[in-house]
DNA sequence: CGGTATAAGCACC
DNA sequence: TGGTGCTTATACC
């Protein structure tokens, strides 16, 4: 793998530019010694060049944060390490019935966290050295803590994730929210609150973005108070696709 | 308490 | 194939 050098990206930044102001040269190392654990020591981010998503109420910044051979090693890890929830942790309940989720789903964060949704409580398993070292680095570009991530597997264009915003209570408002994307890329589209239906108040465009191998989005505020977001089925994508969602989320 | 919203699928077009 | 509208009984605001 290449030489990776981490870049900060100083809060200033915000609205104005996104490229990072402050440098620091240090590679990430392995803190705890868990070569066994994640055979991954360094990742690539070199200063990524941010594209600032904008619409009414809609504030998000997007890049390619992992180089391809990175992203492709993470990817492999994943689908190593990674155990995905079953039977009732892998349900939600919606218009009185429940569903199996078109997808797969698993969480970790810090002790005690748990994030439930439509009547889904996703409890968080503990931080592996391999999941806590892609935390660390998305922390240390974008200069935001997370104690939580959601990670969802999608095995092919069927598998897919409804129209919803992220404005559970769980979630420390106004905070930020890092989707890294991995494997194949995926149409992700925003729809307006109020730009939705038959009765729609407005008529605002939706935004769509395809997510890329390696990229992250970063969702900051008020855009989850605003925009609904979805993963629509693609029927002809064939490949996996895995997307952790880095959060912060309220201590109990 | 009443009002409101829904991370799903399905039935159209 | 993909986009839109509808559902429906809890939950939680």
């Amino acid at each position: 793998m290449d030489k990776f050098v981490i870049r900060k990206r100083s809060h200033d930044d915000e609205g104005i530019d996104h490229k990072p102001k402050r440098k620091c040269s240090e590679t990430l190392k392995d803190e705890n010694g868990d070569k066994e654990d994640c055979a991954i020591s360094n990742f690539v981010v070199k200063s990524p060049a941010w594209r600032h998503l904008k619409g009414q109420n809609l504030n998000c910044d997007y890049c390619v944060f992992f180089s391809k051979s990175c992203a492709d090693e993470i990817f492999k890890e994943c689908e190593k390490l990674l155990t995905y929830n079953e039977g009732q942790l892998a349900k939600v309940n919606l218009f009185g019935k429940w569903h199996d989720i078109p997808r797969k789903q698993v969480a970790h964060g810090d002790e005690g966290l748990s994030y439930t949704f439509s009547n889904n409580t996703v409890p968080a398993r503990p931080w592996t050295p391999f999941l806590k070292k892609i935390k660390d680095t998305i922390s240390e570009v974008t200069g935001h803590e997370f104690n939580f991530v959601l990670i969802n597997r999608y095995k092919d264009g069927k598998d897919h994730m409804g129209e919803h915003r992220d404005d559970e209570k769980d979630l420390v408002q106004g905070h930020p929210i890092a989707s890294l994307s991995l494997g194949q890329p995926r149409d992700f589209i925003f729809k307006h609150a109020d730009s939705r239906g038959k009765n729609a108040k407005c008529n605002i465009d939706p935004v769509k973005i395809e997510l890329q191998h390696g990229s992250l989005l970063l969702m900051n505020h008020p855009t989850n108070t605003f925009w609904y977001h979805s993963l629509p089925q693609r029927k002809k994508l064939l490949n996996v696709r895995i997307n952790m969602t880095f959060r912060k989320m309220v201590k109990k």
